[in-house]
DNA sequence: TATTGTTATACTCTATAACTATA
DNA sequence: TATAGTTATAGAGTATAACAATA
């Protein structure tokens, strides 16, 4: 447990928004897929991770209300990335599964996006990216807190 | 220099991104200060780092367009939190400067961030707070890349 | 009565294009 | 002619409120 008494943990706090907040506005326009908003492809991704999950899993695991979900699997779906099927169980629910379309999608994207990466390792030193790797969990993890 | 032909950097962009994107989306809903965007937040932190401004330096440090910053900058001063005034070597550009009101907001969001702070530190191991203390310069480093 | 998902609507933030004024 | 800032306008993404279907 940190030491809470510290003002430099609020500091770091403090310079860890903004440097979120910056980065994902920069993140935001150096997209790799012009076509999918960041959302969708977070989407996407949590996808490949967890394989299906209902419309309302996907809004409470990407943060955003269920209306906005709605709106985002159907323009998935539009784009044939993925695919609505009845739940089994619950006539109410929707089940959301990745089509192969979006697995060689991401392929793709992956590809593109180590273009981005050998900019980037121009720029930082190992330190730094073994700092961004050990960071990236805890971020997650903060996310869903 | 990191090794580029590594799929793990790859991977670890991967959820870099897709955790950074989250979190920013969380902290958009988590605001401390109910009146100020995260743009707002951001454009006083700056301010309080570098003194004073010109609207044209806050937008390229925000990576922001200038029509953007022209907006933001009208409603920090619609909000007292800084002054505009008139450049003294040239007569097209302006000087944006805090007020004390932004100062005191400022302390008093520090103080309230702190509550956010105590929660978190309840679900974070010190390794994990060490792993974001390291990280947040990083990633403004690559907020300004 | 509670829950899942949808529809309709409005808001916030940002961008682009066109304009004004200084340099 | 180029630059700083502004105005006007449009678009993307998200939210809230009200609703339908099912549990």
């Amino acid at each position: 447990m940190p030491d809470l008494s510290v003002g430099d943990d609020a500091a770091a706090v403090n310079a860890l928004r903004s440097a979120v907040m910056r980065l994902s506005r920069r993140l935001k326009h150096q997209r790799v897929d012009e076509s999918l908003s960041p959302t969708e492809m977070s989407v996407l991704g949590t996808l490949a991770g967890c394989g299906t999950a209902t419309p309302g899993e996907l809004a409470r695991k990407e943060h955003v209300q269920p209306p906005s979900m709605t709106r985002i699997v159907a323009l998935l779906e539009a784009k044939g990335l993925v695919r609505l099927e009845p739940h089994p169980d619950d006539r109410r629910q929707k089940v959301v599964t990745q089509t192969e379309r979006a697995e060689s999608m991401l392929e793709e994207s992956r590809r593109r996006r180590n273009v981005w990466l050998t900019e980037l390792a121009a720029n930082l030193d190992e330190e730094e990216w073994a700092a961004l790797r050990a960071a990236a969990p805890v971020l997650e993890k903060l996310a869903h807190m």
